[in-house]
RNA sequence: GGGUCGGUAGCUCAAUCGGUAGAGCAGUGGCCUUUUAAGCCAUUGGUUCCGGGUUCGAGUCCCGGCCGGCCUACCA
């Protein structure tokens, strides 16, 4: 609003119609004026709309008495009776408001209420001659004014920026969105269930850490007052699982958050939610078959199915035992050489071009290998992939494969064309995992965890081991375009 | 970081070749006691993202900036 505006200029504004703040704020104080006070009413609730409206039976015509509370999302006024229908957590209900029922002076402040009011309805359930479970009011009250409108009924919002950074008014006119979160909140809890089930304890670790290692990302860092000294925020949470196997809570597990100093784009957040499990006695073996059964027993649970609707392609199928490719015959499959293995880093190189991807010829042997894997293979993985038998230098976390040292006992689970889950055999020889280490310190930004090296000298039992980028996850359980739309909160640039 | 597209009323969107910035919803006033994006009549509301420039004249063209979408890069 304009503060130069004189009161007098602020009030003959606010009168036509035209400021609709100010139109709200002017019935607020005449309310006030009247001895009503919106923000310090209440209202007590008998059910949620959805309970309420399954009340009535699909035959009966007249209900029980109920009393619900939300917010006015639509208002349509037709004289001496209304309608107009509510927002609460559970869904929408209907109410039907009658001057001869509720009062004269009642129906008058009524009428002026606005949309994304709240209020409280109290009367019992009737049908309406179109079939609509409706609340015949006895009583209502406004219990909170909204002093801004909504955004428009029909198209909702759609501008993302406002999305993103009103989230709230997003929820508010988006079905959409408000029934995607509520859908990664379901995730999540039988991600919990699931492991709690196989006698996995749920533990907390630190976000806060003067090493982070467990993956090679570069960490946000910050300084600690206190101590006077720098830490970093996790970028994974394996190393202290870890530890956890070795103090003997040989099943754990984690949901948490986790943040890297890279990027954003429609896969990735700065901060995003990892799931990590190990499992003492297991391998990655073990881990392909509990990762495949979290997965359908979440997207049974929580969707009711495991057939995943996709915009723009087939659908994802989860039913049934997943398939495994072995890392090498998708390489040798995609750039259709036998012997791609075999051939000199220039080789490797030229035929990068021919297949028509950038590869910074900088690049080491394996890592112009896995670009191909990345830009060629990894976006065509639509139905679930457990890829195997990756190259050791991958990942200096994971065991050697037994039969082929130039390989580790690993997966990746791809899913969507992206990667969803990786798994191993974990690494649990002090000195191989000491020496993987000290080659990632010389060339990544990887930090070397002296303490997580001791802990491993004390033993750590034989464990398998499984991240999962739950926003990934949500992405595509829920079809959802873009992992902004699964956290909701996303990270901007400051407006 | 690079490329590209965009930012117009509270919201969703128009605006021809550079020529008075409009509509629907919302709001305001009125009619309407079973509506479903309710309907009918009337009506208010604009720093066209910001700052420069070209021009008689800029929402429109040019330059710079801010914010965002998409692609890309970085990213186990």
């Amino acid at each position: 609003m304009n503060k130069n505006l004189s009161p007098e200029k602020e009030k003959s504004k606010s009168l036509d119609g035209s400021d609709q703040v100010a139109v709200r704020k002017d019935k607020l104080d005449r309310m006030r004026e009247m001895g009503i006070d919106p923000f310090r009413s209440n209202w007590d609730q008998t059910h949620v709309s959805i309970e309420a409206v399954s009340l009535l039976q699909e035959d009966e015509e007249l209900g029980p008495e109920v009393s619900v509370a939300g917010r006015i999302i639509a208002f349509r006024l037709m004289g001496k009776a209304s309608f107009i229908k509510i927002l609460d957590r559970a869904g929408k209900i209907q109410s039907y408001v009658r001057k001869d029922e509720i009062g004269e002076d009642e129906y008058a402040l009524f009428k002026k209420l606005d949309l994304g009011d709240f209020i409280g309805i109290r009367g019992p359930l009737f049908r309406t001659k179109t079939g609509e479970v409706t609340i015949r009011a006895q009583e209502y009250r406004l219990v909170s004014k909204a002093l801004r409108p909504l955004p428009e009924k029909w198209h909702g919002l759609t501008d993302n920026e406002q999305i993103y950074r009103q989230r709230y008014l997003d929820l508010v006119v988006n079905d959409d969105s408000r029934e995607r979160f509520r859908a990664r909140s379901k995730i999540i809890r039988e991600i919990r269930e699931f492991f709690w089930s196989r006698d996995f304890l749920e533990v907390e670790t630190p976000m806060l850490q003067s090493v982070s290692g467990g993956a090679a990302a570069r960490p946000f860092r910050t300084h600690f007052n206190a101590l006077d000294c720098d830490f970093s925020m996790r970028i994974a949470l394996e190393l202290h699982l870890k530890r956890l196997l070795v103090g003997g809570f040989d099943r754990v597990f984690e949901v948490g958050r986790v943040f890297r100093n890279e990027g954003l784009s429609r896969r990735h957040n700065p901060e995003f939610t990892m799931l990590e499990a190990y499992q003492a006695y297991s391998d990655y073996r073990g881990m392909m078959e509990l990762t495949q059964s979290l997965i359908q027993q979440v997207a049974q649970n929580a969707l009711g199915s495991l057939t995943l609707d996709r915009t723009g392609g087939e659908p994802i199928e989860l039913s049934g035992k997943w398939r495994e490719a072995k890392y090498k015959d998708l390489i040798i499959d995609a750039v259709g050489r036998d012997d791609w293995f075999e051939l000199p880093k220039v080789a490797k190189l030229e035929k990068a071009k021919e297949l028509k991807i950038e590869v910074d010829p900088a690049l080491e042997d394996f890592e112009v290998t896995n670009d191909v894997f990345e830009k060629v293979i990894e976006h065509t993985l639509i139905q679930p992939t457990f890829v195997t038998h990756i190259p050791r230098e991958l990942c200096p976390l994971a065991k050697i494969t037994e039969a082929d040292s130039s390989t580790i006992d690993v997966f990746e689970l791809c899913i969507n064309g992206q990667e969803i889950a990786p798994a191993y055999s974990e690494q649990n020889d002090p000195a191989v995992q000491r020496e993987a280490f000290m080659k990632q310190v010389g060339e990544e930004t990887q930090e070397l965890d002296d303490d997580f090296l001791t802990a491993l000298e004390h033993g750590m039992p034989p464990a398998g081991g499984m991240g999962m980028g739950i926003d990934r996850l949500v992405i595509f359980l829920t079809n959802a375009a873009n992992i902004r739309d699964t956290i909701l909160f996303p990270t901007l640039r400051p407006s």
